[in-house]
DNA sequence: TAGATTGTTAATCGATTAACAATC
DNA sequence: TAGATTGTTAATCGATTAACAATC
């Protein structure tokens, strides 16, 4: 029952619609109509019945969605409901202050952080060791990785990708300002956070705003 | 002279085209076609040439692009040649992480961050101070900002957004787990990095990917 | 000049929106 | 039942790709 080639379009809304419900949830909103969620998200209605009918028909004629309900079903779609363990590769500051980022409460944990800085190696960020990049291989052997992020140089970070690889890593969540694409096989995910691009692009809206565009 | 209404979709992809050419820049070529280039970022040479070609024509038939005017060209659409001044709301883990980020190559200069916290108010990050958030709106009167970071909680982002926008910030950089849109005046605009959506993201294609999907 | 490659128009494809019958 | 709202088909819109004349 795997699903049909779901549009990338999509996908990227998912998330949002799972933050909107969470958020309607704390408010103690149990039903919603497709139209009262687009009024809030600023989308249209017909796009929210349309990426719902992608996965199912999660409403009821003449009621709406049921939050709590819709809630659930999009966390099975996006995978949240099974614990996913990461690892953190570079221990510096952006890759430290993902450790200390709480994804856990969506099933994402991360169990250790690898560096190659011998001042680091031993020490611990949030109760989670920062080992040797020597001892990756091993590590993955002995313990389930769902998910490696990238937090290093572009530099390093294709010869450290690979090595993931090797090691039989399917997902990888890359900050590092390159494109792993070249040397990627079929079977490994990735999903690029390119922070200084998007700094560009808010530079570009700004001016264009400037310059007095509408939109 | 303000450009037609240029398609998000292009935008998206302008920082990625600056950054192969840097890559391309280092490496010491000096020209590029599109089919070259479309190639190595595995896109259609039809999209890079409509895409450039919603800016204006700057390459020349029969030769390519120069790697380095393009590169060049494309700094200036995107704001590259101006400097920004940022600051940080919130110096918690990921605001001291982006303070220590290498963004002035681009031109966008971190010159405050702000936070609540007593611990913090008076430190620095990277030579860059620590203020009360009390002091934002007098920081704001002397010093030109272009740029304000939010780095901080949801509960709080929009009291804060709020209060920068008071104060006359046009541009924010969104860290938090919340959409601002509700708040916005026109002239104000809002670039969002919600990092657990990125990852849900990551976990939804690996989990297709898994279940034997093609793409 | 001949060859290469752009700039640009036209064709295709996909995503969004509108409309409405089905149904709770 | 009548009213509301979904699920889904059809229409529109926009973005991508293909094709080729212009031109360096």
């Amino acid at each position: 029952m795997s699903q049909r080639k779901i549009s990338r379009a999509v996908i990227k809304r998912l998330p949002r619609y799972y933050r909107y419900l969470g958020d309607l949830l704390d408010m103690g909103v149990e039903r919603i109509s497709s139209g009262e969620l687009s009024q809030q998200m600023r989308v249209t209605a017909s796009q929210i019945r349309q990426d719902l009918n992608n996965f199912g028909g999660f409403g009821q004629q003449g009621y709406g969605y049921n939050v709590r309900y819709l809630r659930e079903e999009i966390a099975k779609i996006l995978g949240l409901n099974t614990e996913h363990n990461m690892i953190i590769i570079g221990a510096g500051h952006l890759g430290t202050a993902l450790a200390n980022y709480n994804f856990e409460k969506n099933g994402f944990k991360t169990i250790s952080l690898f560096d190659i800085n011998p001042d680091l190696i031993g020490r611990t960020v949030r109760d989670i060791p920062i080992r040797s990049i020597d001892d990756l291989p091993e590590f993955l052997r002995e313990n389930p990785v769902d998910i490696a992020t990238l937090c290093l140089p572009k530099a390093k970070a294709k010869d450290i990708a690979q090595l993931l690889i090797d090691n039989g890593i399917k997902a990888i969540w890359n900050f590092a300002h390159t494109d792993l694409n070249l040397i990627l096989p079929k079977d490994v995910v990735v999903e690029n956070v390119h922070l200084s691009e998007s700094l560009m692009r808010l530079s570009y809206t700004l001016k264009s705003r400037q310059q007095g565009e509408e939109e």
